[in-house]
RNA sequence: GGGCCGUUAGCUCAGCAGGCAGAGCAGCGGGCUUUUAACCCGACGGUCGGGGGUUCGAUUCCCUCACGGCCCA
């Protein structure tokens, strides 16, 4: 037999043992008195003396982490990931057949206990258990107390072992949670309406991305899973939500990274009757409290730098940016052949078949985005990479969009919402000629009934929550990351 | 897609300038009625990621594949 499976075996055998003795492993019900670390954080200050006098009697349930046999006694440590609260179990308490229920367990299996908190001469806050239970069976083997679970591939795979073994990978996880509440309450308390748009669409749309594609049976139908919520948000400012916004997942078949998991959280919102101007005010008002309320900071940490979140942020034009954190001269972005020269200079393939734009945004990310820590808001992007982007007046080849870039990541992108359905209807036709999308009639026709000036915006939650969180991979801030299949 | 690093017991990790594969934790047997990484005694536990090559001999060197991590694109 495999080591692995006499383990199991042994875990197989003492669950036999409890339904000989007649005691139900996975009984049904268990009411508890708190999670172990509330009731231990509850009578945190309560010292010996004061617990002698009080008595008090609690009845909690946790995940055995750890035992401390000594011959007719024995400490076990209930944990819930949170905090742990540990039990003493004396056979003189208990008698024969309660105490010989230890012979049942192994590390990793639920308990319920009774008694009366007091303090050992150690200190520590101890249920004396009058009565204990088996609420749950674990039948195989936990992992090592002191270090847990440190692979990180074991880790995002069987994430509840992470969860309950590495207390840093809980913090994350929660604060994900509180950034998500706190972005919710700063939407909702300014009017904002929380909708829900289609995950599975005909027409893929509102980004340029590959899609996951899939099939309807019923109605013989090609879908897309969405890349981008945005054609249907607009959809409902022109139907009169004037203020709404979605989190939910977007899908993208391309490659995985640390910045990048096939499906990735985004939250999108748009605000009929602002600019792209309004939205940098905006953003810059949400990031800085949601770091307030999660992180009691608007400094971030971040690898061995600390990011300051204090407005206002920068805002440079793509091309300033480049000028700025390059040595690029200013006249080599002035016309097609000096921006052709420098993209192929800085590795570009097929420099020469790219738009313009194109071109500059090229040199923009490869000269810029890293360098840019401190968040800034990049501004002025070029019309033929923005397609669903109002144009500048009077620059009529820019565009009233920016991004902003934090720990030389891309977290949010946003612009004022083309709304002109002649020239959106230009620009689908452009990209698809460029193999880069479909016309989605059924869009356009929702802009020529008219659809208020309105600003939208992106931003990837997943990044959010690295930046937030001083992750460097995003495998690190989703719970379930995808993995390739293992075998077995 | 490219580069570097990794894969050894259930878990965390040593080891290997080629010569019988190790520790701690967990598990097993025994002892211990205030311990807390409990402790003490004892016995057990391995396809050294898969395949191939070099060699008298490969966990160790080389090639290759798989998977993972980090960095780059």
């Amino acid at each position: 037999m495999e080591p692995i499976e006499i383990l199991r075996a042994h875990r197989r055998a003492k669950l036999e043992q409890l339904r000989r003795l007649g005691v139900d492993p996975y009984p049904a019900r268990f009411p508890v008195d708190g999670r172990v670390s509330e009731v231990a954080a509850r009578f945190a200050h309560q010292d010996a003396a004061q617990l002698e006098a009080a008595q008090p009697r609690v009845r909690v349930g946790g995940r055995v982490t750890a035992v401390r046999r000594h011959g007719k006694a024995a400490f076990l440590d209930l944990s819930d990931g949170d905090g742990k609260l540990q039990v003493y179990l004396r056979q003189d308490v208990l008698g024969e057949a309660g105490f010989a229920l230890l012979e049942t367990l192994d590390l990793g299996d639920f308990w319920g206990a009774e008694g009366v908190l007091f303090r050992t001469r150690t200190g520590e806050l101890t249920v004396r258990a009058e009565l204990v239970r088996v609420l749950a069976k674990a039948l195989a083997p936990w992992p090592e107390k002191w270090h847990g679970l440190a692979d990180r591939e074991l880790r995002a795979r069987q994430r509840y072992l992470d969860l309950y073994t590495n207390p840093d990978s809980r913090r994350v996880f929660l604060l994900r949670t509180r950034i998500i509440q706190e972005i919710r309450r700063f939407l909702d308390d300014r009017g904002f309406l929380e909708v829900e748009t289609p995950m599975m669409h005909p027409i893929p749309g509102g980004a340029t991305a590959r899609p996951f594609v899939t099939h309807h049976n019923a109605l013989d139908m090609t879908l897309y899973l969405r890349i981008a919520p945005e054609l249907y948000l607009k959809r409902l400012v022109a139907g009169g939500f004037e203020r709404v916004y979605e989190i939910n997942r977007n899908f993208r078949n391309e490659g995985i990274s640390t910045q990048h998991n096939p499906e990735f959280t985004m939250l999108e919102f748009y605000w009929a009757y602002a600019s792209y101007e309004d939205l940098m005010e905006l953003t810059e008002a949400m990031l800085i409290q949601v770091a307030r309320a999660v992180l009691g900071s608007t400094r971030l940490l971040w690898g061995d730098r600390t990011l300051d979140l204090t407005p206002p942020w920068p805002r440079w034009s793509m091309r300033e940016a480049v000028l700025r954190l390059s040595p690029i001269p200013p006249e080599d972005l002035n016309d097609r052949l000096g921006l052709e020269r420098q993209a192929a200079r800085l590795g570009v393939e097929g420099a020469s078949a790219l738009p313009t734009g194109k071109l500059l945004a090229e040199i923009f990310e490869r000269v810029a985005e890293e360098s840019l820590q401190d968040p800034t808001f990049i501004t002025d992007f070029p019309a033929d990479i923005s397609p669903l982007a109002k144009r500048k007046a009077g620059e009529p080849e820019l565009t009233e969009r920016f991004e902003l870039y934090l720990g030389g990541m891309e977290v949010a992108n946003a612009f004022s919402e083309l709304n002109d359905p002649d020239d959106q209807r230009a620009r689908f036709e452009e990209q698809a000629r460029r193999g880069g999308g479909v016309v989605d009639e059924d869009f356009l026709l929702c802009l020529e009934h008219g659809m208020p000036p309105t600003a939208g915006e992106g931003i990837g939650i997943d990044r959010l929550v690295m930046l937030f969180t001083n992750s460097h991979s995003i495998r690190d801030v989703i719970l379930f990351p995808l993995l390739r299949p293992r075998e077995t």
